[in-house]
DNA sequence: TAACAAACGCAACATTGTTGCGTTTGTTAA
DNA sequence: TTAACAAACGCAACAATGTTGCGTTTGTTA
Protein backbone atom coordinates (compact mmCIF):
# COMPACT_ATOMS: atom_id res chain seq x y z
CA UNK A 1 0.00 0.00 0.00
CA UNK A 2 1.12 3.50 -1.03
CA UNK A 3 0.23 4.32 3.03
CA UNK A 4 2.79 1.34 4.03
CA UNK A 5 5.70 2.78 1.91
CA UNK A 6 4.96 6.29 2.85
CA UNK A 7 5.26 5.38 7.00
CA UNK A 8 8.45 3.49 5.61
CA UNK A 9 10.05 6.08 3.89
CA UNK A 10 9.44 8.52 6.96
CA UNK A 11 10.75 6.07 9.39
CA UNK A 12 14.15 6.38 7.21
CA UNK A 13 14.00 10.01 7.32
CA UNK A 14 13.21 10.14 3.23
CA UNK A 15 10.37 12.68 2.11
CA UNK A 16 7.22 10.28 0.91
CA UNK A 17 7.64 12.00 -3.07
CA UNK A 18 5.54 10.41 -5.46
CA UNK A 19 8.56 9.37 -7.53
CA UNK A 20 9.79 7.33 -4.51
CA UNK A 21 6.53 6.04 -3.90
CA UNK A 22 5.61 4.86 -7.72
CA UNK A 23 9.23 3.17 -7.38
CA UNK A 24 8.33 1.54 -4.64
CA UNK A 25 5.57 -0.24 -5.99
CA UNK A 26 7.02 -1.07 -9.36
CA UNK A 27 9.82 -2.88 -7.02
CA UNK A 28 7.39 -4.93 -5.03
CA UNK A 29 4.76 -5.92 -7.52
CA UNK A 30 8.04 -7.24 -9.65
CA UNK A 31 7.84 -11.14 -8.42
CA UNK A 32 11.98 -11.08 -8.38
CA UNK A 33 14.75 -8.87 -8.44
CA UNK A 34 14.05 -6.09 -10.88
CA UNK A 35 16.52 -5.77 -13.60
CA UNK A 36 17.25 -1.82 -14.03
CA UNK A 37 16.57 -1.94 -17.41
CA UNK A 38 12.84 -3.08 -16.35
CA UNK A 39 13.11 0.00 -13.88
CA UNK A 40 13.61 2.63 -16.66
CA UNK A 41 11.09 0.82 -18.94
CA UNK A 42 8.55 0.94 -16.25
CA UNK A 43 9.82 4.29 -14.80
CA UNK A 44 10.59 5.97 -18.11
CA UNK A 45 8.72 9.24 -17.48
CA UNK A 46 11.45 9.80 -14.25
CA UNK A 47 14.93 11.65 -15.47
CA UNK A 48 18.07 10.20 -15.13
CA UNK A 49 19.58 11.02 -12.36
CA UNK A 50 16.20 11.55 -10.76
CA UNK A 51 15.99 7.43 -10.99
CA UNK A 52 19.60 7.14 -9.54
CA UNK A 53 18.96 9.22 -7.03
CA UNK A 54 16.00 7.80 -5.65
CA UNK A 55 17.43 4.38 -5.89
CA UNK A 56 20.76 5.46 -3.68
CA UNK A 57 17.93 7.29 -1.05
CA UNK A 58 16.31 3.83 -0.93
CA UNK A 59 19.54 1.55 -0.73
CA UNK A 60 21.28 4.03 1.82
CA UNK A 61 17.73 4.07 4.03
CA UNK A 62 17.60 0.07 4.08
CA UNK A 63 14.52 0.18 2.14
CA UNK A 64 16.02 -1.83 -0.91
CA UNK A 65 18.92 -3.94 -1.70
CA UNK A 66 21.17 -4.78 -4.99
CA UNK A 67 21.58 -8.27 -6.24
CA UNK A 68 24.41 -8.08 -7.94
CA UNK A 69 24.81 -10.82 -10.66
CA UNK A 70 28.54 -11.14 -11.45
CA UNK A 71 28.94 -8.27 -13.65
CA UNK A 72 25.91 -8.53 -15.46
CA UNK A 73 23.09 -6.36 -15.06
CA UNK A 74 22.26 -4.67 -11.44
CA UNK A 75 18.98 -6.31 -10.15
CA UNK A 76 16.92 -4.69 -7.14
CA UNK A 77 14.57 -5.90 -4.24
CA UNK A 78 12.65 -5.26 -1.41
CA UNK A 79 14.41 -5.23 1.73
CA UNK A 80 13.19 -7.51 4.28
CA UNK A 81 11.81 -6.14 7.56
CA UNK A 82 15.58 -5.87 9.43
CA UNK A 83 17.05 -3.51 7.21
CA UNK A 84 17.49 0.00 8.15
CA UNK A 85 19.73 3.22 7.52
CA UNK A 86 22.11 1.83 9.35
CA UNK A 87 22.99 -1.44 7.69
CA UNK A 88 21.46 -4.01 5.56
CA UNK A 89 21.28 -7.43 7.24
CA UNK A 90 20.62 -10.10 4.55
CA UNK A 91 21.40 -13.73 4.88
CA UNK A 92 19.71 -14.89 1.59
CA UNK A 93 21.08 -16.15 -1.86
CA UNK A 94 20.74 -14.74 -4.74
CA UNK A 95 19.50 -17.01 -7.72
CA UNK A 96 19.80 -16.42 -11.30
CA UNK A 97 17.57 -19.08 -12.75
CA UNK A 98 19.81 -19.97 -16.29
CA UNK A 99 16.08 -20.89 -17.70
CA UNK A 100 13.47 -18.01 -16.98
CA UNK A 101 16.41 -15.90 -16.19
CA UNK A 102 14.85 -14.62 -13.20
CA UNK A 103 16.91 -13.49 -10.15
CA UNK A 104 15.01 -14.21 -6.52
CA UNK A 105 16.03 -14.23 -2.94
CA UNK A 106 15.59 -16.88 -1.83
CA UNK A 107 16.61 -18.58 1.62
CA UNK A 108 19.03 -21.86 2.52
CA UNK A 109 17.55 -24.55 4.50
CA UNK A 110 20.29 -24.70 5.93
CA UNK A 111 23.32 -22.19 7.67
CA UNK A 112 25.96 -21.72 5.21
CA UNK A 113 29.74 -22.47 7.02
CA UNK A 114 32.45 -20.72 5.41
CA UNK A 115 35.92 -21.71 6.96
CA UNK A 116 38.78 -19.82 6.25
CA UNK A 117 41.72 -20.25 9.06
CA UNK A 118 43.03 -17.03 10.17
CA UNK A 119 40.54 -14.63 8.28
CA UNK A 120 37.37 -13.03 10.24
CA UNK A 121 34.63 -12.60 8.43
CA UNK A 122 31.66 -9.95 8.91
CA UNK A 123 29.73 -10.77 5.77
CA UNK A 124 29.24 -13.19 2.81
CA UNK A 125 26.97 -12.36 -0.24
CA UNK A 126 26.20 -15.50 -2.38
CA UNK A 127 25.51 -15.81 -5.81
CA UNK A 128 24.14 -19.00 -7.16
CA UNK A 129 23.07 -20.01 -11.02
CA UNK A 130 20.94 -22.98 -11.43
CA UNK A 131 17.25 -23.74 -12.38
CA UNK A 132 14.69 -22.37 -9.99
CA UNK A 133 11.71 -24.18 -8.59
CA UNK A 134 9.51 -22.60 -10.94
CA UNK A 135 11.47 -24.05 -14.16
CA UNK A 136 12.61 -27.42 -12.83
CA UNK B 1 57.88 -16.91 -17.31
CA UNK B 2 57.34 -15.41 -20.90
CA UNK B 3 57.61 -18.88 -22.23
CA UNK B 4 54.53 -20.81 -19.93
CA UNK B 5 52.45 -17.96 -21.02
CA UNK B 6 53.15 -18.15 -24.40
CA UNK B 7 52.43 -21.68 -24.47
CA UNK B 8 49.63 -20.90 -22.06
CA UNK B 9 48.10 -19.10 -24.84
CA UNK B 10 48.27 -20.91 -27.54
CA UNK B 11 47.00 -23.96 -25.52
CA UNK B 12 43.65 -22.00 -25.90
CA UNK B 13 44.17 -21.13 -29.70
CA UNK B 14 45.29 -17.33 -28.95
CA UNK B 15 48.62 -15.76 -30.61
CA UNK B 16 51.18 -15.29 -27.99
CA UNK B 17 51.65 -11.43 -28.65
CA UNK B 18 54.01 -8.94 -26.42
CA UNK B 19 50.36 -7.15 -25.09
CA UNK B 20 48.96 -10.50 -23.85
CA UNK B 21 52.17 -11.63 -22.33
CA UNK B 22 52.67 -8.42 -20.77
CA UNK B 23 49.23 -7.99 -19.40
CA UNK B 24 49.14 -11.49 -17.69
CA UNK B 25 52.71 -10.47 -16.04
CA UNK B 26 51.44 -7.94 -14.54
CA UNK B 27 47.98 -9.74 -13.24
CA UNK B 28 50.47 -12.58 -12.55
CA UNK B 29 53.15 -10.78 -10.20
CA UNK B 30 50.40 -8.50 -8.64
CA UNK B 31 49.73 -10.38 -5.08
CA UNK B 32 46.22 -10.17 -4.75
CA UNK B 33 43.48 -9.38 -7.40
CA UNK B 34 44.42 -6.53 -9.70
CA UNK B 35 41.56 -3.59 -9.58
CA UNK B 36 40.88 -2.81 -13.32
CA UNK B 37 42.12 0.86 -12.14
CA UNK B 38 45.67 -0.88 -11.34
CA UNK B 39 45.73 -2.28 -15.12
CA UNK B 40 44.98 0.48 -16.46
CA UNK B 41 47.87 2.34 -14.37
CA UNK B 42 50.67 -0.29 -15.62
CA UNK B 43 49.30 -0.41 -18.97
CA UNK B 44 48.64 3.13 -19.43
CA UNK B 45 50.57 2.46 -23.29
CA UNK B 46 47.79 -0.18 -23.93
CA UNK B 47 44.65 1.36 -26.25
CA UNK B 48 41.66 1.28 -24.42
CA UNK B 49 40.11 -0.91 -26.33
CA UNK B 50 43.46 -3.37 -26.60
CA UNK B 51 43.20 -3.47 -22.45
CA UNK B 52 39.61 -4.38 -23.23
CA UNK B 53 39.56 -7.14 -26.07
CA UNK B 54 42.91 -8.82 -24.37
CA UNK B 55 41.00 -9.45 -21.07
CA UNK B 56 38.13 -10.76 -22.77
CA UNK B 57 39.93 -12.62 -25.23
CA UNK B 58 42.04 -13.94 -21.43
CA UNK B 59 38.57 -14.49 -19.79
CA UNK B 60 36.96 -16.45 -22.29
CA UNK B 61 40.35 -18.81 -22.93
CA UNK B 62 40.16 -19.32 -19.21
CA UNK B 63 43.03 -18.00 -18.23
CA UNK B 64 42.05 -14.82 -16.06
CA UNK B 65 38.83 -14.76 -14.39
CA UNK B 66 36.99 -11.95 -12.70
CA UNK B 67 36.67 -11.44 -8.82
CA UNK B 68 33.83 -9.35 -8.63
CA UNK B 69 33.13 -7.13 -5.32
CA UNK B 70 29.47 -6.37 -5.18
CA UNK B 71 29.10 -3.68 -7.39
CA UNK B 72 32.56 -1.89 -6.81
CA UNK B 73 35.16 -1.99 -9.31
CA UNK B 74 36.20 -5.15 -10.77
CA UNK B 75 38.95 -7.38 -10.09
CA UNK B 76 41.26 -9.71 -12.01
CA UNK B 77 43.06 -12.61 -11.32
CA UNK B 78 44.83 -15.58 -12.55
CA UNK B 79 42.81 -18.66 -13.24
CA UNK B 80 43.99 -21.95 -11.94
CA UNK B 81 45.16 -25.20 -14.26
CA UNK B 82 41.56 -26.43 -14.52
CA UNK B 83 40.08 -23.26 -16.48
CA UNK B 84 39.68 -23.62 -19.95
CA UNK B 85 38.35 -22.29 -23.08
CA UNK B 86 35.10 -24.69 -22.19
CA UNK B 87 34.44 -22.95 -19.35
CA UNK B 88 35.80 -21.45 -15.25
CA UNK B 89 35.64 -23.80 -12.76
CA UNK B 90 36.24 -21.94 -9.72
CA UNK B 91 35.85 -23.58 -6.09
CA UNK B 92 37.31 -20.53 -3.93
CA UNK B 93 36.20 -17.42 -2.24
CA UNK B 94 36.92 -13.89 -3.43
CA UNK B 95 37.61 -12.26 0.39
CA UNK B 96 37.87 -8.20 0.49
CA UNK B 97 39.41 -7.29 3.62
CA UNK B 98 38.12 -4.09 4.71
CA UNK B 99 41.68 -3.35 6.40
CA UNK B 100 43.95 -3.29 3.50
CA UNK B 101 41.05 -3.07 0.91
CA UNK B 102 43.12 -6.14 -1.00
CA UNK B 103 40.55 -8.65 -2.58
CA UNK B 104 41.81 -11.89 -2.75
CA UNK B 105 41.36 -15.96 -3.67
CA UNK B 106 41.05 -17.98 -0.97
CA UNK B 107 40.29 -21.72 -0.45
CA UNK B 108 37.49 -22.51 2.19
CA UNK B 109 38.80 -25.23 4.25
CA UNK B 110 35.42 -26.77 4.53
CA UNK B 111 32.80 -27.63 1.57
CA UNK B 112 30.64 -25.61 2.03
CA UNK B 113 26.63 -26.49 1.57
CA UNK B 114 23.79 -25.01 0.47
CA UNK B 115 20.50 -26.14 0.66
CA UNK B 116 18.00 -24.55 -1.43
CA UNK B 117 14.87 -26.87 -1.89
CA UNK B 118 13.32 -27.55 -5.49
CA UNK B 119 16.27 -25.78 -6.79
CA UNK B 120 19.33 -27.34 -8.89
CA UNK B 121 22.45 -25.47 -8.58
CA UNK B 122 25.09 -25.45 -11.04
CA UNK B 123 27.74 -22.86 -9.82
CA UNK B 124 28.01 -20.35 -6.57
CA UNK B 125 30.00 -17.78 -6.46
CA UNK B 126 30.92 -16.07 -2.82
CA UNK B 127 32.28 -12.98 -1.93
CA UNK B 128 33.30 -12.68 1.80
CA UNK B 129 33.90 -8.77 3.51
CA UNK B 130 36.05 -9.39 6.64
CA UNK B 131 39.72 -9.25 7.61
CA UNK B 132 42.19 -11.14 5.80
CA UNK B 133 45.08 -13.01 7.76
CA UNK B 134 47.68 -10.60 7.36
CA UNK B 135 46.02 -7.61 8.92
CA UNK B 136 44.36 -9.94 11.70
C1' DT C 1 59.74 -16.28 -46.35
C1' DA C 2 55.04 -15.56 -48.24
C1' DA C 3 50.10 -15.66 -47.01
C1' DC C 4 46.44 -15.40 -43.92
C1' DA C 5 43.88 -14.91 -39.88
C1' DA C 6 44.20 -12.67 -35.73
C1' DA C 7 45.40 -8.74 -33.07
C1' DC C 8 45.84 -3.92 -32.68
C1' DG C 9 45.02 1.38 -32.79
C1' DC C 10 41.90 4.85 -33.65
C1' DA C 11 37.45 6.88 -34.09
C1' DA C 12 32.92 6.77 -32.76
C1' DC C 13 28.91 5.80 -30.16
C1' DA C 14 26.17 3.71 -25.98
C1' DT C 15 25.27 3.16 -21.20
C1' DT C 16 25.65 4.21 -16.51
C1' DG C 17 27.48 6.89 -12.82
C1' DT C 18 28.07 11.43 -10.74
C1' DT C 19 27.88 16.48 -9.62
C1' DG C 20 26.17 21.32 -9.65
C1' DC C 21 22.53 24.40 -9.70
C1' DG C 22 18.14 26.61 -10.09
C1' DT C 23 13.24 25.32 -9.35
C1' DT C 24 9.60 22.73 -7.17
C1' DT C 25 7.52 20.34 -3.39
C1' DG C 26 6.79 17.62 1.12
C1' DT C 27 6.95 18.48 5.96
C1' DT C 28 6.64 21.02 10.07
C1' DA C 29 5.50 24.39 13.07
C1' DA C 30 3.43 28.82 13.71
C1' DT D 1 -4.26 26.77 6.96
C1' DT D 2 -0.35 28.60 5.52
C1' DA D 3 4.50 30.27 5.50
C1' DA D 4 9.32 28.75 5.58
C1' DC D 5 12.83 25.58 4.92
C1' DA D 6 15.25 21.59 3.70
C1' DA D 7 14.85 18.04 0.61
C1' DA D 8 13.83 16.36 -3.86
C1' DC D 9 13.69 17.05 -8.69
C1' DG D 10 14.91 18.26 -13.76
C1' DC D 11 18.31 19.66 -16.75
C1' DA D 12 22.93 20.27 -18.36
C1' DA D 13 27.36 18.59 -18.30
C1' DC D 14 31.12 15.58 -17.70
C1' DA D 15 33.54 10.92 -16.48
C1' DA D 16 34.24 6.07 -16.86
C1' DT D 17 33.64 1.86 -19.06
C1' DG D 18 31.72 -1.06 -22.57
C1' DT D 19 31.28 -2.06 -27.47
C1' DT D 20 31.73 -2.06 -32.62
C1' DG D 21 33.77 -1.11 -37.23
C1' DC D 22 37.60 -0.66 -40.05
C1' DG D 23 42.14 -0.14 -41.90
C1' DT D 24 46.87 -1.54 -40.58
C1' DT D 25 50.20 -4.49 -38.36
C1' DT D 26 51.90 -8.84 -36.75
C1' DG D 27 52.15 -13.85 -35.05
C1' DT D 28 51.83 -18.35 -36.94
C1' DT D 29 52.14 -21.86 -40.32
C1' DA D 30 53.29 -24.03 -44.36
MN1 LIG E 1 18.06 -10.26 -2.06
MN1 LIG F 1 39.37 -15.93 -7.79
ZN1 LIG G 1 13.50 -20.18 -13.49
ZN1 LIG H 1 44.00 -7.27 4.66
Amino acid sequence: MDTEFAELLRDRNLKATPKRLELLSVVAKYNSAIPYSELQKSLHHFDRVTLYRTLNALLDGGIVHKASVSNEEVYYAMCKHYCSSEGHHHKHVHLKCKECLEVSCVEAKNTIVIDIPNVEIDNVEIEVQGTCSKCL
